[in-house]
DNA sequence: AAAATTAAAAATATCGATATTTCTTGACAC
DNA sequence: GTGTCAAGAAATATCGATATTTTTAATTTT
């Protein structure tokens, strides 16, 4: 079979693709914050069995993206303004070591690496679809692929996503926003190929903190 | 039915039975590092079907305490000095900044609860077994309690966790510890209690660190 | 003898069905 | 009208069986 979803995974097996299906479903907010995650439901929306989505949801439950209620089958995890504030301080806490790390032992691969995914999300602007969501993680990931420390990347890339979930949450409501965030995007790049840890560190969190506050003020006329 | 396991945790599902079992069957040694883990021979030792024990693999997945392989099942995660030392530095990191959070946030409430997990932990003495395990685990989990991030919580617990899994690995080398650990426990506790974050953070920290160099030394003639 | 191929065995992933548990609803008592 | 209880409905958790996939072992080919 080897079908392929939306995003054009190639999906090895029913679990891996329930698993980034329902991921994606949450993520985005198709499924909201909260919400009961029925197995029969799901079973149908992804046609598939009942042993895939039981894992996937198993899954996701270590990644803080569903909640298990004990004999009860599982729900999307809730989210709250207090839970977005304790994301946006681990990220900052995480990143700032992640980065620094990454920076300090900086080596030519790396440099080539990150310029490139740099410029793959430059390509494609910020049109808000998938595929940039994508390159923009890969972005920020590459910033700190190079830490050294596979754990710490991990807790960082379950942040990136967790936060994802509060930027399609907030896009409802309108408002400008004076920032010009590809040239943030230039700063953070630029310091690290300067190898100034220090400073990439200092961009990097400004920048979260910067749509820290966008989003706070979005969520709250929500 | 409502069956107990050794520890003494009543279990309220399969699953559930089987994630703490086999979690501490790898925590000390009894799955060793690395090695396969065959669905069949799991479902034999713990009574109990394929489908809990799949789904308590997938949830210790997340534990990083289990690796899933593409088709090819599961494996106890494998241990090494470098991923020893990462969990050292991301303990040491993540406590520093929960303990201050903590201590800083100081009441009565969480003080009483602090003062009565130490003394619980005490009364057991270090006898070795599992009992004091988890006294162990409460009373460094106490600690951070108040720091009202359920998030760094449970980056911490799970941490610890997989510390413990190098604790019984070096268990096996023989070597004389000087320190006097209970005391260290007392210094932590009183400088909380004293509501100084930054002197509790640092005993904290001393304490891991010096284990660290004990396990180091251990691992290292293994 | 080494490499490649293939057939058999073992293990995994998935499905469909069943046993439990929780949730809902309506009757009855107060 | 409100609260309790029981029966039925819905959903979850688990089991046993089957279809895939991977591993092993044996056979053939170079």
């Amino acid at each position: 079979m080897n079908i392929q979803n939306d995003r054009g995974q190639k999906e090895t097996s029913a679990t891996q693709g329930a698993y980034l299906s329902i991921r994606d479903m949450i993520l985005t907010g198709q499924l909201p914050a909260g919400d009961k995650l029925k197995i029969e439901k799901l079973r149908m929306m992804l046609n598939t069995g009942a042993s895939p989505v039981r894992e996937a949801l198993s899954l996701l439950t270590s990644d803080m993206l569903v909640e298990r209620i004990d004999q009860r089958g599982f729900r999307a995890a809730p989210a709250s303004q207090s839970n977005f504030e304790e994301i946006l301080m681990l990220r900052c806490s995480l990143e700032d070591m992640a980065v620094r790390m990454s920076v300090d032992k900086a080596d030519s691969d790396w440099e080539d690496a990150l310029v490139l995914s740099h410029h793959r999300m430059k390509k494609l602007a910020a049109n808000g679809d998938a595929t940039f969501e994508d390159a923009h993680k890969s972005f920020h990931m590459a910033l700190l692929d190079n830490c050294g420390s596979p754990m710490l990347l991990k807790y960082c890339s379950q942040l990136y996503d967790l936060n994802i979930r509060y930027r399609y949450l907030a896009a409802g409501s309108e408002s400008y926003q004076s920032r010009n965030i590809p040239a943030e995007h230039e700063e953070i790049l630029s310091a690290a190929v300067q190898r100034d840890s220090a400073l990439a560190a200092d961009r990097l969190i400004t920048h979260y903190r910067l749509t820290g506050e966008y989003l706070t003020a979005q969520l709250a006329d929500i």
